[in-house]
DNA sequence: TAGTGGTCTAGACCACCTG
DNA sequence: AGGTGGTCTAGACCACTAC
């Protein structure tokens, strides 16, 4: 039985997902509002797992939209993992097991699932920095920086701890504040505009501090992220040092296999 | 002196890296040549941190290439983290401490610093699968799937072990095969082609059996990848379930701020 | 052979930032 | 006002896959 569904799947025709007309006047870009479009067709059961989507000339046609507009929205909902194109045959939509959440945002996952989010400051202090947080900030050692330490919680359970440092001192960012908003938006609300970051993932032993405030064994693992953000200028505007909990959260990250025709690069 | 520095690094011109004009005739695309003459120009110091490249349009001029293909090569190189844009100022260089490592490629960082690599496979058979590989794979409990064990070394150093599960059979997937080549790459020779993986990273206790692999105590923390690989047909064609030494192994993943035009989406 | 995605062009208008 | 990146168009040719 569960084999003839697979057959089934693997027959499913060209689908068109009821797209809305996309909205020219307003300041989203199309290429964005179709992405959104294609992913909501695929959570809500329109684009089932493994349905072939229409081609791109065909959905241009149908959205009276250019080709390389709907190659771009294509292209993001593949970044996303949901998507799978190949050149001569199509694009469909992934098998995802059961059990496999369709679409989690990198950092914005305890809010999923109805999870309630709150946070607690328990530092937020100028203070002179080490030569670690020197070093990444590209400052000299003992330069004063804005030094905040938070844990996370979701459903009042301990999910992390979240060390940042920001060189020299940033308006805005109040214990208040970082209570009910995210720190990037205070920034940004400060005109402090990251752009993008550097991320390391790794794994250690966690210490004793961190044990009490997360409610675990010392010593028991806890994951990593060690990051670094920067402005349009190139500074190093932000360096975070996080820890959280394995068994409360993870991370998801979609990967698109590089093509094979570019082994060479050209003189 | 330090402070002067600085300053210096924040005047610096704009910068026109002496790419090579693109080769035509070969299979490789324009813009990833440009994208790796835009890389290599920053390894080699010829566009130092900070450094303002020049304007998109200047480089259609001066390379003889329209600006979308240009666009697209910058923006593979801001994906790496290595370049900041922002429209009305322009594209320069991320300043990165001076401890950083400028590109590390996601999971051949082994190959680098002249760490030399290698394989040592453990289990290589057919087996019924469970449960959980079964859910993954998309599969009934109990079909045959293909299970690979395998330890990985950097320079005999024990790095991770790592699981690979995949349905059915796949010819060409040897003992002495994978001591040489990568899982994807015989995939990939076998006509087993992926094309995009969804990853979850975590961190938990070593079991016993890795803590004897990876010579470390028994439950010490390890990094933990999760993957599922999908091929044109949206089918899972590969399960991975590694887990690493965090000490010697870790992850670098480059973000990019999402635009905050799009708040709302388009009704 | 017909259809698919991958690349590329030569324009255009816009929002944004700095002078 | 002039320059920057962000978006979009309406074409074109190519490599690849299936039939």
């Amino acid at each position: 039985m569960k084999g003839v569904i697979r057959v089934a799947e693997a027959e499913l025709g060209v689908l068109a997902p009821s797209l809305l007309l996309p909205n020219r006047s307003g300041p989203v870009p199309l290429w964005y509002q179709i992405a959104s479009g294609i992913i909501r067709a695929i959570d809500g059961g329109e684009l089932p797992a493994g349905a072939l989507l229409e081609s791109e000339r065909a959905m241009c046609d149908r959205l009276g939209v250019s080709r390389l507009t709907v190659r771009r929205a294509i292209q993001d909902v593949v970044d996303k993992g949901l998507l799978v194109r190949r050149r001569g045959v199509g694009t469909r939509v992934v098998r995802l097991g059961s059990g496999q959440h369709n679409l989690t945002s990198l950092f914005e996952e305890l809010q999923a699932a109805g999870r309630r989010p709150s946070t607690k400051v328990l530092e937020l202090r100028r203070e002179p920095c080490g030569g670690e947080v020197a070093e990444r900030l590209g400052l000299q050692e003992g330069s004063a920086v804005f030094h905040i330490q938070r844990v996370r919680f979701a459903d009042g359970a301990p999910i992390g701890v979240l060390h940042n440092y920001l060189p020299g001192s940033v308006r805005g960012i109040t214990l208040g504040a970082l209570e009910t908003d995210g720190l990037y938006s205070l920034m940004r609300s400060a005109g402090v505009v990251p752009l993008v970051a550097r991320q390391h993932v790794g794994a250690r032993g966690s210490t004793s501090r961190e044990s009490l405030l997360l409610a675990i064994e010392r010593g028991a693992p806890v994951l990593t992220v060690d990051r670094i953000a920067f402005n349009a200028a190139g500074e190093a505007i932000e360096h975070g040092l996080h820890c959280y909990r394995p068994d409360r959260y993870s991370l998801d990250l979609p990967m698109r296999f590089e093509d094979q025709t570019r082994g060479r690069i050209g003189a």
